[in-house]
DNA sequence: TGATTCACG
DNA sequence: GACGTACGTGAATCAG
């Protein structure tokens, strides 16, 4: 057949996705004995495809076959409609780790595998389906998705593989009562819940299919609407022409996709036997391996029983047994040799990445070098920018021989870490993947171990590589400081003497590959599969991009203030001291505390642990409401120095040079609850409680032309107690958009809401956010400044009218104590090895399993939704900017700001569909204006 | 380096 | 019955 695809030649075009998903609700959730890798799906799939070769051999045989795949959520649909295949559930987590292997079966069974980004399955299908019919070839879709039925006749016909029905003509109009020509003006109308496609309210297919046959098509319809007799249906179809005409774009298929490989590439081929059953035998799929050799006609390889190892007799027994050999490790300094790594790692599908630079801000720092492993044990580094010699005043010293170019060596590592078919493995990638997205190298995708551990073990211990390796290796990395040294003599890593640093940089990525093979199959052992690889993983390129967009700061509008502070605080200190009768540091607790309790013997001079009084901000209020001058003064000046120091002043020295913006860094792992923590600068505790201090916001700016957009949840955490405790009273407040701290106020106090109070209302706001953390009469007491005993009867009648929290609390610290962890509603888990300790920690440990539902399930919903806001902001001109636990806050051209703030609203408001709807609405206020204080 | 203080949600 | 206590963070500063 080499003159290619024509007349005679009959094209088969298989719905992968549409296999998949049967055989994964078809058969039990199988996994592979020797590792646990769920495998169900491969297996059914495998099957389906050996049955579908058998059934399809006979004299109508197909000359070309290809197994055509989704690939990404991204489509030119979901930019006309960012709300399209919405509602679709996530993949569930067992599925997704096989998804690669489907596309590695239908190679080993040597068919064409097709998929593409950003377009889908039906659409590739289609136009491979016109340009065989156009080249006078015959085509059979195999699949039974409607969606399809639009390009049945003219030679292209389905087949329902599992049915073994074909679908022609006739059983197109007996589904859609029009000819396939005229389908999607019927979907069009009728719409499709499943892939939340809007069409016309009220319309469903068989109204459709009668109008389209009255008026011939979809333009006429709507161009004619108004002789439509029934009068709702006439203004269905006249308010909604848009949304109509919409989703027909919607349901067309695209038959002009690019494709990257020819009608001829989709050749029928035999399968090579040694690849096919050697990938069977490598899942262990022991009836089907026997069932395709028989039909091959050759010997099955041998499966062990009991030892993974003999799959592979190259692979070591375990990760942690191979003991640590620095002669293992490779310098590679010649593109042939780097050339033998790439092979490698492309060859295994796998590759662990380190990168050395000279510091620790990824927006400053130099890139020094590479290291990479694709076995346990076997490791490289690529020295780039190591430099010897002292240099002169003015530049660096010179590099060092023995280098590859840089530019040479990432022009060659580019393709691979960018390769969609080879994963890449971290530990905190995020740091890796800005260094190298600044030299041009989009690393994708990726696997980190830091993030699986904290899936895994939040609560536990910390994530750090040494931390793990010691943990789960037994075996403890070269440390930084052997190498770097520490305190005014410390050198930086490109001063490193390459040949030491092959031994700690290779060794970070031998512990690293080696600490992914151990965890990879315990997150499915520890059910968080779902929360790494939806809550976790994706976050990294969301975050890591707005790292490095950073916010605009304005220097001068900080120094100004920063003068402005100082001047007050001098006045201040002035005050003081003359109060004190003597000069001291007034910045000193120890010496503050001696001047008020001993020098002026003031009450209530308390003192620590270390012997020092207790000098703060409660303790001075106290003294300063007995009428004090001193420690109020000493209140106000502390207020200044705060912002001074830590705002006005430090925030300065963080503003970028280059990019003139400053660049957090956010610290995925940085909160065992969930909460992102936000470090050099922290972003997430500008000031806004005080008036003086929310001025620190307007330093925070918009570019000429754009404008900060904030948007925050409001109450997320109380919605979310009102849904998890189930306090019926609460979720009815929260539907009808009440105030919920007066409403609370309102039941305990028994005040009508007509007649409610700011005190009252700030009582029951106390008591509301008590709640959240974990309540007790002492610090409500402390909080509200009232007697314990009356705190306690406030709590106590809290729980009588709202008896659902306390139940909730018993239950949540009984599912600590029997399970050692507590969980979000996404699954998240949060250890909470105190719970059953004895003595003042049992306290805090209650307390903290109480909150961390609470705080963990606001921070995934956000998290989902940082996650789905780039897609959903596509093509917009507004950036992400920052993350303040249930605020988020873009950058955005003027004229944009509403088109932004509304699809960014929907997104956060619907930020737990599918997986988790809660009974309460999710709202989000919006603000913006030039600078955060504007805009908040 | 640890304790204290205070900024945020 | 006493014991201490609001939940989760990061940064600056003092003192040893």
């Amino acid at each position: 057949m080499t003159e290619g695809f024509g007349t005679g030649c009959h094209l088969h075009l298989i719905d992968g996705s549409a296999f998949i998903f049967r055989a994964f609700h078809a058969l039990p959730p199988l996994t592979r004995k020797s590792d646990g890798l769920p495998i169900g799906a491969v297996a059914g799939f495998c099957n389906m495809i050996h049955k579908y070769v058998q059934d399809n051999r006979g004299p109508d045989a197909p000359t070309h076959v290809a197994v055509i795949f989704d690939k990404g959520s991204h489509t030119f649909r979901t930019d006309l409609y960012p709300d399209y295949k919405a509602n679709r559930d996530e993949m569930p987590a067992d599925l997704r780790p096989q998804i690669p292997l489907t596309r590695e079966a239908t190679r080993a069974f040597n068919i064409a595998c097709i998929e593409k980004e950003n377009y889908e399955a039906d659409d590739i299908i289609a136009t491979y389906a016109r340009l065989a019919v156009e080249k006078g070839g015959r085509v059979t879709i195999v699949s039974s998705d409607k969606d399809l039925m639009q390009l049945v006749g003219n030679g292209v016909e389905m087949l329902d593989a599992m049915k073994n029905k074909r679908i022609g003509v006739e059983e197109v109009e007996a589904k859609f009562g029009v000819g396939p020509d005229r389908v999607v003006d019927v979907q069009a109308l009728a719409g499709d819940s499943v892939d939340n496609v809007p069409g016309a309210p009220g319309i469903g297919i068989k109204t459709a299919a009668q109008l389209i046959q009255d008026y011939g098509d979809l333009e006429t319809l709507l161009d004619r609407a108004e002789e439509i007799k029934q009068p709702k249906r006439r203004q269905t179809l006249i308010e909604h022409r848009a949304q109509i005409e919409l989703s027909k774009k919607l349901v067309t298929l695209d038959a002009e996709t690019p494709l990257d490989e020819t009608l001829d590439d989709l050749e029928v081929k035999d399968p090579d036997a040694e690849t096919l059953l050697g990938f069977l035998a490598q899942m262990e799929f022991r009836t089907l391996l026997k069932r395709v050799a028989d039909a091959l006609g050759a010997e099955p390889p041998a499966l062990s029983e009991t030892s993974p190892a003999a799959a592979d007799p190259a692979a070591p027994e375990t990760p942690a047994a191979l003991p640590f050999d620095p002669e293992g490790y490779e310098c590679v300094r010649h593109a042939a040799a780097l050339e033998v790594w790439i092979g490698r790692a492309q060859g295994r599908g796998r590759v662990a990445v380190d990168t050395e630079t000279t510091g620790l801000d990824e927006m400053r720092v130099d890139l020094v070098g590479i290291s990479l492993s694709v076995e346990p044990g076997q490791a490289c580094y690529i020295p780039l920018g190591h430099r010897e010699g002292e240099g002169d005043l003015f530049g660096s010293a010179a590099l060092a021989g023995g280098q590859m170019p840089m530019d040479e060596a990432l022009a060659l590592l580019k393709p691979l870490l960018e390769d969609p078919a080879v994963m890449k493995i971290g530990q905190n990638m995020k740091y890796d993947a800005k260094i190298l997205a600044r030299h041009g190298i989009a690393v994708a995708p990726i696997d980190d171990t830091m993030l699986m551990s904290y899936a895994m073990h939040a609560g536990l211990h910390g994530h750090s590589m040494d931390a793990l390796s010691e943990r789960y290796l037994g075996h403890a990395p070269i440390p930084i400081k052997s190498l770097l040294g520490s305190g005014k003599s410390q050198i930086t890593f490109d001063k490193v003497p390459v040949a030491e640093a092959v031994k700690y940089a290779a060794e970070d990525a031998d512990v690293t590959l080696r600490l992914a093979e151990l965890f990879k199959p315990q997150l499915h052992r520890a059910k968080v599969t779902t929360v790494y690889e939806t809550l976790e993983r994706p976050l990294v390129p969301v975050l890591a991009e707005m790292e490095m967009h950073g916010i605009k700061v304005d220097r001068d509008t900080l120094s100004r203030m920063s003068n402005a502070f100082a001047q007050k605080m001098a006045a201040l200190e002035a005050e003081i001291h003359d109060l004190a009768g003597e000069s001291f540091n007034v910045g000193s607790p120890k010496q503050l505390g001696e001047i008020l309790f001993d020098k002026m013997s003031l009450a209530g001079g308390k003192k620590g642990k270390t012997g020092a009084y207790a000098t703060g901000a409660d303790v001075l209020e106290d003294l300063a409401a007995e009428g004090h001058d001193l420690p109020a003064r000493v209140l106000d000046w502390r207020q200044l120095s705060k912002l001074k120091s830590t705002y006005t002043d430090a925030l300065q020295d963080h503003i970028n040079p280059e990019t003139g913006r400053v660049h957090t860094s956010y610290v995925i792992t940085g909160a065992v609850t969930g909460r992102l923590a936000s470090t050099d600068p922290n972003l997430q505790n500008i000031p806004v409680r005080s008036e003086e201090g929310r001025r620190i916001r307007e330093a925070f700016v918009a570019e000429e032309g754009k404008v900060l957009l904030s948007l925050d949840y409001s109450q997320i955490e109380l919605r979310i107690l009102a849904h998890v405790a189930g306090i019926d009273a609460l979720k009815e407040a929260f539907r009808e958009g009440q105030d919920i701290h007066a409403m609370t106020a309102s039941e305990m106090f028994d005040v009508p809401m007509a007649e409610m109070t700011p005190e009252i209302r700030r009582r029951a706001k106390a008591i509301n956010f008590g709640v959240i953390y974990g309540i007790s009469g002492f610090g409500l007491a402390r909080n509200l400044r009232i007697p314990r005993s009356e705190a306690q009867g406030f709590i106590d009648r809290y729980f009588e009218r709202f008896p659902g929290i306390r139940d909730y609390m018993d239950a949540t610290v009984a599912f600590a104590k029997e399970h050692g962890y507590v969980q979000t509603l996404f699954g998240r888990r949060i250890h909470t090895p105190e719970i059953g300790a004895k003595g003042p920690q049992a306290g805090f440990a209650r307390r903290a399993a109480i909150n961390a539902p609470i705080q963990g399930t606001a921070a995934d919903i956000i998290r989902r939704a940082m996650i789905r806001m780039p897609a959903a902001i596509e093509g917009l001109p507004a950036k992400m900017l920052l993350q303040v636990h249930d605020e988020l806050i873009f950058e955005v051209e003027a004229g944009a700001a509403e088109d932004v703030a509304d699809r960014a609203r929907a997104v956060m408001e619907r930020a737990g569909l599918p997986a988790v709807a809660l009974d309460v609405p999710l709202v989000v206020d919006a603000g913006q204006g030039p600078n955060w204080a504007a805009a908040h």
